[in-house]
DNA sequence: GACCAGGTCCTTG
DNA sequence: CAAGGACATGGT
């Protein structure tokens, strides 16, 4: 019955494809990506949303203009996002790290994966689910997103591992493809949204079936 | 009113 | 290293 971790993990993959086929997922260009990825830390998307529109409204949706912003106006702006202080700080080393590291967002896009994954992780408030979250929505390279919904799944197909060993799983598993990646993450997480939690976990379910 | 949301950091044992 | 708390608003 139970496989190997990989055929486990590329069974989860098939299924879910089968199940939603193509989705249109964080849209938006690479600043709104990279400030979303931020506001989205235990939040809510609808209230990110509201948080990039207040951002739009004073000119404070990008990277170049955080970096120059009073942090109490980009407070206000992002207030309905929740750990707003947290959060502005955040925004403040991210913005800082690409501007004084790169020079900007355009600059940057010219350094490969895994140097400007490295470099993520060291900023403050960056950890690996946000890092790769930029990396994966924002630049558009192939590095697999791994965030508590991926873990839930995982655990309904019994495989339990730790962030980076799933991460090093599912790029195993899946052809070396941005676009696949983001289907795949974004799969994931409106299965977990709308089958985990419940009394009989009907994600168990459908992941253990053959797809 | 309790509980949770597309995490991360810091402090303890 | 694992576990627990803090950060904070908005929706069910």
């Amino acid at each position: 019955m139970s496989g190997s971790s990989s055929s486990e993990c590329a069974r989860i993959v098939r299924v879910l494809n089968g199940h939603y086929g193509h989705v249109s997922w964080w849209p938006g260009d690479t600043d709104e990506v990279l400030i979303g990825a931020v506001l989205t830390q235990q939040t809510r998307w609808e209230n990110v949303v509201r948080g990039l529109a207040q951002l739009k409204e004073r000119s404070l949706c990008s990277v170049a203009a955080l970096h120059n912003a009073d942090p109490e106006e980009i407070e206000r702006a992002i207030r309905c996002t929740g750990f707003y202080r947290v959060k502005t700080r955040r925004l403040k080393a991210l913005a800082g790290f690409i501007m004084e590291e790169y020079g900007g967002l355009a600059e940057m896009a010219g350094y490969p994966t895994d140097i400007l994954r490295e470099g993520l992780l060291r900023v403050s408030g960056i950890g690996e689910e946000t890092a790769d979250s930029i990396l994966c929505y924002g630049f558009l390279r192939p590095s697999f997103v791994i965030d508590s919904y991926t873990h839930q799944i995982c655990g309904c197909a019994r495989i339990p591992e730790q962030t980076s060993r799933l991460k090093a799983l599912f790029e195993q598993v899946l052809p070396p493809d941005n676009e696949t990646y983001r289907q795949t993450h974004a799969h994931i997480v409106e299965y977990a949204k709308e089958y985990c939690g419940k009394k009989r976990c009907e994600a168990c379910i459908l992941v253990n079936s053959n797809g």
